[in-house]
RNA sequence: GGGUCGCUAGCUCAAUCGGUAGAGCAGCGGACUCUUAAUCCGUUGGUUCGGGGUUCGAGUCCCCGGCGACCCA
């Protein structure tokens, strides 16, 4: 039983004090992480064992146990930080009475050591140990070497011991790192100012969720924790920031599934004097450029097929591919016209009749429906209808379209943009319209925000904005499928302690 | 919200028709001076997710519940 192990661990624990004076410290020198010494001596000109033993080289490393093999008088094993391994060489001839209290140590301590790096008679870079120390007990077991940690549940919710013992999922949340950095820099260098804008909102606007509400105690006042932050980045350009981004949580009280986590990580930017048509030339520079930084070209192999992002992308008109989808669906052309004929297609086509409660919304849904998981590479899709689209400015000589885009890659929605609507009397139209309709019961529906009115009467410049998923992006540039193997904690139900 | 599948030792997995719950790894004891899933010999370890039912007998069949995965809405 696992409280065996743990009382084994113990007692080798209590030993440490006697049998290593000064072991488990608090602090512990190194002259390297393991991954600096592969990258010195393990890149693409190995130092080779000549060298090494011609110049000895002494390292003071450390890093969580996680082999070892005893051979009577000597000793391998390898340290693991941070997904890089280093192997060491514990000979008894070297180290004494130390060689014997190997045996106080086990798989998953932490452990510092000391030597010179040599390889072995495989070639293996190998720190000869003159002296080690263990900083920290592993009290627990950790998962089998071989197969790592594969149940899902339990990588999610003691992600610790994923990172611990499985590199892939390390390498994951590295290059999730490297996005972000890459698109900041991006960002950064094309004068874009990165600001932080409230997650407590007093009105959960600038999307089309519901909030998780919340409770301020002091002020006795409901919160929002805010499902977009769109409405004060907004706000930042009507001050004169003319560029301006975030890279931030959003929050939508939502299923959850593969592509929807509750709390998700968004790069969303405005820039004035722009339309959505800048957008897309500028999404499609951003993302060929963080994809090359990335991963070093513009191809990314996704779920067994290529993605390309070398620009230019596919461009597609909502209303046009919606139809041709629904056509060769067998739908006969303006079905969707009457309350008669969408209640009588949206079910048989998979969507929500309530979601396509109007001949737009239908064009929708259908094209999320049927359209969407189709487009594979990177495809902008434009002319959304403005009824779905309450914030973005009318196309220049329509009433009915916005002048709108979404980015699609992956069978996912990446982005979407649009140029702003910076008409108060508009927005507040806009704004009226989905009060009603919040009213008669689309929850998604966004609150009047008679605030954000008052900002774009001091005047909002012609502006473009766009949000940028980042978990979704990641999820293209690691291969993975579920969002969950992105987010380093994603949510998961309460599970009872036994 | 609906459907399908899963949950057995610390980890990865077996268990025939309902008939004594097993293996590998880890652990423990021993051998071994170039291993790397080390090897070899010996060995400990179980609330089979929880609750109820059927049965002489349930990991297995039935019902309720929990958590998760996938698909659908």
């Amino acid at each position: 039983m696992e409280e065996e192990l743990v009382a084994q661990r113990r007692a080798k624990l209590a030993a440490w004090a006697d049998a290593f004076p000064g072991s488990a410290p608090e602090r512990y020198e190194t002259t390297d992480r393991l991954a600096a010494i592969t990258a010195r001596h393990d890149g693409p000109e190995p130092t080779s064992a000549e060298t090494l033993a011609g110049r000895p080289e002494t390292v003071r490393v450390a890093g969580r146990l996680v082999a070892l093999r005893k051979m009577g008088k000597l000793a391998f094993s390898h340290l693991s930080e941070g997904g890089a391994r280093l192997q060491l060489l514990f000979e008894r001839q070297a180290l004494g009475e130390a060689y014997e209290k190997l045996s106080l140590l086990d798989l998953g301590d932490w452990v510092g050591a000391e030597g010179t790096l040599a390889r072995t008679r495989t070639g293996e870079l190998t720190v000869k140990v003159s002296s080690y120390l263990p900083l920290r007990k592993c009290l627990r077991p950790l998962p089998e070497k071989w197969h790592g940690l594969t149940d899902v549940e339990q990588r999610y919710r003691q992600r610790y011991l994923d990172l611990a013992i499985n590199p892939e999922s390390v390498e994951r949340f590295r290059r999730r790192c490297a996005t972000v950095e890459a698109i900041r820099r991006f960002m950064l260098a094309e004068d874009y100012l990165e600001v932080e804008t409230p997650m407590l909102h007093l009105l959960a606007g600038g999307a089309a969720a519901r909030p998780f509400v919340t409770h301020h105690n002091a002020l006795d006042m409901t919160l929002y924790l805010r499902i977009a932050p769109e409405l004060h980045l907004k706000r930042l350009v009507v001050g004169g920031f003319p560029r301006v981004f975030e890279i931030n949580r959003n929050f939508r009280n939502e299923g959850l599934d593969t592509r929807h986590n509750p709390e998700f990580t968004m790069m969303e930017f405005y820039r004035a004097y722009a339309c959505a048509a800048d957008l897309m030339a500028f999404t499609e520079r951003l993302l060929s450029v963080c994809v090359a930084s990335v991963l070093g070209g513009s191809e990314v192999g996704y779920q067994g097929r290529p993605v390309s992002f070398a620009p230019p992308f596919a461009r597609l008109a909502l209303r046009d591919c919606a139809r041709k989808a629904l056509a060769d669906a067998g739908v006969p052309d303006g079905a969707w016209l009457s309350p008669t004929g969408r209640a009588e297609w949206a079910p048989r086509l998979g969507m929500s009749p309530g979601k396509a409660a109007t001949a737009e919304r239908f064009l929708v849904e259908a094209f999320e429906t049927l359209v969407e998981p189709t487009l594979w590479q990177p495809t902008f899709v434009h002319d959304y209808p403005i009824e779905v689209s309450p914030l973005s400015r009318r196309k220049a000589g329509s009433e009915e379209t916005a002048d709108r885009f979404e980015l699609f890659a992956g069978g996912m929605e990446i982005a979407n943009g649009f140029s702003e609507l910076n008409d108060p009397d508009d927005q507040r139209e806009r704004f009226k319209a989905q009060a009603e309709a919040k009213a008669e019961g689309d929850a998604e529906a966004m609150p009047y925000d008679e605030d954000f009115c008052d900002a774009l009467e001091y005047g909002l410049p012609p502006t473009a904005g766009e949000g940028i998923g980042i978990d979704r992006l990641v999820m293209l540039l690691t291969d993975t499928p579920s969002i969950r193997d992105v987010i380093l904690f994603p949510h998961l139900k309460r599970r009872e302690r036994g």
